[in-house]
DNA sequence: GGGACCATGTAAATAGTTACATGATTAA
DNA sequence: TTAATCATGTAACTATTTACATGGTCCC
C-alpha cells in the first residue's frame, strides 16, 4: 500500500514497472508479490487514492496509475506514523543454533551459500550507491536514498564478516572431528 | 515446526516453555505466536514426531512434550537441506526512503526510537553471551549459539552505527532547512 | 482476595507466496 | 518463428497475528 503511493509519488506506473522498482531497490528490506500487489492496486483506486493515468500512452492492456491529492495526504500521515513492520527470519541462523545436530560441513555448505548471496548483494549495493552519486538528483531525495543504501551495505558487511568467521569455527570442528578418528 | 524439534531434542517442554524460550533467544531472528505454536504442536502430535511427556509431573493442564526418535530424525534432515526462509522487512527503511515528503524531525523521532531498542538488543546479547561463557556446556552447543549471538551483535552494532550517522544526516537536514525559512 | 504469571487453546482476520492462465511485444 | 520479456490478473494455499476465552497457581 505505502510502497506504492511512494513509488507513485515520483511518478506513474504500472503494476509491472512497479514490481521490477520493489524487487531492485527495495529487495534488502521489503518486498512484494504480484498476488498481493494487484488486488491491491484494486483496493487502492477503490479509495481513490490512485487513479489510471489517461495522459500518458494509449494503454493496450497497459494500466499506468498516478497518485491523487488523497493519496498523497495518506501517504504523508503514513510517514508521521511510527513504522510497524519490522520483521527478520534467517532460517540459516536456526540451523546455526541446532548445528550440532549435523556434521560441520553442512553447516559449511550453508554458510557459504549464504556468504555469496550476501557479497553479491554488497556488489550491487555499491554499485547503485555510484549510480546514484553519479546522476542529478532532481527529487532532491538522493541524500535519504543514500541512507537507505547505506544501510544495506552495513549490515551485509555485518553478513559478510559473520559468514568469514563462521567459516572459520566450523572448519576448526571439523579439524576437531578428523582428528578423533 | 522445526525450532520445536530443535528446541525437544535438548529437553521436554511444554508449548509455554517453548514460547519463552523462542522470544528470549530466538528472538533477534526467529518468532512464533501461540496461534503457530499450539496447533503445530497437534499437527506434530498426529506426525508421531512429538509424544506427551508422561514421566515428568502428574500434569494439571500441562502437556509436556517429548520428542520421538522419528521427529529427531526429521530436525537431522531438515538440518541437511538448504535454509529456505530469510525474511527481512524494515519500515523504517521505507520511511526513510520516502523521508523528503515529511520533516527531517518526524524521521529522526523513527531513527531515535530504532536506535534505542536495538541498542537494547545489543546489551542484551552481550549479557546472554557473557553468561553463556560462565556456565558449564554440558551440550557441547555453546560454539555455535555464541555464532548466533555474534551474528546478532554484529548486526545491532551495524544497526546502532547506521542510526547514529543518519540522526547526523537528518540534523544536517533540519539545520538546511530552518537556515531557509 | 487480587494481581501476576502459568498454561492451553481457538476464531477471525490479515499477510504473503506460489502456481497458473492469458496474451502482447520485441529482438534474434 | 521462437524465445524472452512485458503485462495483468486470480485461486489456492500457507503463514502469521491478534484478540479473545478459560482456568490454574503462587504469593502478598
Amino acid at each position: 500500500m505505502y510502497v506504492i503511493l511512494g513509488l507513485l509519488s515520483e511518478q506513474p506506473l504500472t503494476g509491472y514497472e512497479m514490481k521490477k522498482i520493489i524487487d531492485l531497490r527495495f529487495r534488502f528490506f521489503w518486498s512484494e508479490s504480484y498476488g498481493q500487489l494487484y488486488p491491491e492496486l484494486k483496493k487502492m483506486l477503490d479509495m481513490q487514492f490512485i487513479v489510471l493515468d489517461s495522459n500518458t500512452e494509449a494503454s493496450r492492456g497497459k494500466q499506468r496509475y498516478k497518485i491523487t491529492p488523497a493519496g498523497h495526504e495518506e501517504l504523508c500521515h503514513w510517514l508521521y506514523l511510527p513504522p510497524e513492520t519490522e520483521t527478520l527470519r534467517l532460517e540459516v541462523l536456526l540451523k546455526m543454533y541446532f548445528a550440532k545436530l549435523a556434521s560441520p560441513d553442512v553447516m559449511r555448505t550453508h554458510v557459504a551459500s549464504f556468504l555469496a548471496a550476501h557479497q553479491l548483494d554488497l556488489l550491487v549495493l555499491k554499485q547503485f550507491k555510484i549510480e546514484l552519486e553519479r546522476i542529478e538528483d532532481p527529487h532532491h531525495n538522493h541524500g535519504d536514498i543514500l541512507r537507505v543504501i547505506d544501510f544495506g551495505i552495513k549490515t551485509n558487511d555485518a553478513y559478510v564478516t559473520w559468514c568469514a568467521e563462521t567459516l572459520c569455527y566450523l572448519q576448526g570442528e571439523h579439524d576437531h572431528e578428523t582428528q578423533n578418528q
